[in-house]
DNA sequence: CGTGTTTACGAAACGCGTAAAAATC
DNA sequence: GATTTTTACGCGTTTCGTAAACACG
């Protein structure tokens, strides 16, 4: 007869202790009497054991039974608690995010987002880390950061969802005072004998340049650079021609009045498929949603 | 489908997260791996959340399953804890032991039995009541002593378990000065005509008195106590004949020649034939069983 | 294709309730 | 004789293992 400890035995230990009745613990327990009894012979057959004195009508505990009684009520009490803490994470938002996103967008996009949800969640304990859109979707994939918040990629692995949040038309764009900032047209042509400032070449964002100027390795490249303010910076110097989204231009730069593809990134959340996302991501992924502007 | 909360389940789940996987958790708990899994699966149906997010092969804690562990891996710490206790319990003995014993006996005879048990079993703490035999009985009876040191009744309890330890052989006694102390026989009328000193009515040893000398209420009786150091200390004083035990006999009293029954008191353990006894009790009742003088 | 999880199904064990028996007051 | 626990027995459910199916890399 192989005997397992069961909290089922141990609800029937604590109530047969508590009103010092066999048949009234089945009654609390809506179970019948004889069913106690088994369960109590269980238990003592187990530990090896006499947990209660049978003595006539009364049930009395043992110093054994009386020196158990305070560790299974802790395991009850573990139990309840252990429901409750799943019940208060289907209900409230809180906890721990661990997110990435880029320069540009933690620059540029995301504070407004981050203070509604700061306000809204106060209880969440944000992490945010800033790196490449493309190591962020493999983190995100390894499950060592939840979201990623960046420029989405055009191919992207199937076990990933993407969803845009923002659309990111970008330009050509030149110095005021560089040469082909008076054009009215400019060919392709002339703009590749141009020298110019470019993002690095494994990121989305160049992949995306690529194709829509047809580059290849042969272009005139001054510089690459992950970090868009410093193309924009460098841009102004008048050191070449660079590409920067709409969002950034202001009146020191001039659009390039070249015929392109359509050069649009797209701006949005990435997380895994297949992996349940924490509360704390649901609640951003709303307000991101929420607010594409 | 009733979904009960069970303590393998829990096993089985702490036994995923640790090993991050199903099979090896079936081999921890010599399982089938489908054994496991069905376990899993009732849990995050009971929970109504999921527990583990299975990405490919590899199996990973979600925010649900994470919070779970620390209560749950205290749920089996207890258990265990339980279980130590239960084994100490077996083997050493500690803890508490409240019994009662009379006045006489706690002076004259338990001393010695006290200072052994205290030096043996240092871990015991000892709660001694003092009280009549009677009361000490009725209390053993209703459980709220485990043991009484006491003149053992000679009709007990069915329900009672007597051990005797002593011997208490008793003679009647008057001062040296006593007009019966220099008699060479007394016949039972000569000491009935005169004041006796003696325990109260209601006492097992009265009881053994009145019915080695044939007493009735219309013996002349001067005084009745239930502490036979003050019987003896009346007696000294001539005021009667009395009745105690040869221990305390010393060269101030004299013994009456009388003929009596045999007035022989047992003294003794009493304890309850059902309960289950806690060590201390049981090391208490060896060594008064092993010294018996 | 190999590794790992889920599903399907049959056999064994378990747990409960009803009813009868035993014990105690 | 009334009340409470234990024992006996039958039934429904659960749980496990084997084997097949499925999923993923």
């Amino acid at each position: 007869m192989i005997m397992r400890m069961d909290i089922q035995n141990i609800r029937a230990f604590l109530a047969v202790s508590e009103t010092a009745s066999f048949s009234r613990a089945g009654e609390r327990l809506h179970l019948t009497q004889p069913a106690i009894s088994k369960r109590i012979q269980a238990m003592e057959l187990f530990l090896d054991i006499k947990l209660f004195d049978r003595i006539g009508k009364s049930v009395q505990l043992t110093e054994a039974g009386q020196a158990l009684i305070p560790g299974y009520r802790r395991i009850l009490d573990e139990l309840e608690e252990s429901e409750r803490i799943i019940s208060n994470l289907r209900q409230t938002t809180r906890g721990h995010l661990r997110f990435a996103t880029s320069h540009h967008i933690g620059l540029h996009r995301l504070p407004a987002v981050l203070r509604q949800f700061s306000r809204q969640y106060p209880e969440v304990d944000l992490e945010l880390q800033f790196m490449d859109s493309e190591q962020a979707c493999q983190q995100v994939l390894h499950g060592e950061i939840e979201l990623g918040i960046v420029t989405l990629p055009s191919q992207p692995d199937a076990r990933l969802t993407l969803q845009t949040i923002w659309h990111d038309p970008m330009h050509c764009v030149v110095a005021a005072d560089h040469p082909l900032a008076s054009k009215e047209k400019v060919s392709r042509k002339q703009l590749l004998q141009q020298p110019s400032i470019l993002p690095s070449s494994d990121t989305y964002t160049r992949a995306l340049i690529n194709r829509a100027l047809q580059l290849d390795e042969h272009s005139n490249i001054l510089m690459e650079t992950n970090y868009l303010e410093t193309i924009k910076a460098m841009v102004e110097t008048g050191l070449g021609w660079g590409v920067i989204p709409d969002s950034m231009l202001d009146a020191s730069l001039k659009i390039v009045a070249v015929k392109t593809g359509k050069m649009q990134r797209e701006l949005g959340v990435v997380f895994h498929k297949a992996r349940t996302r924490s509360s704390p991501a649901n609640a951003l992924l709303e307000i991101l949603n929420g607010n594409h502007t």
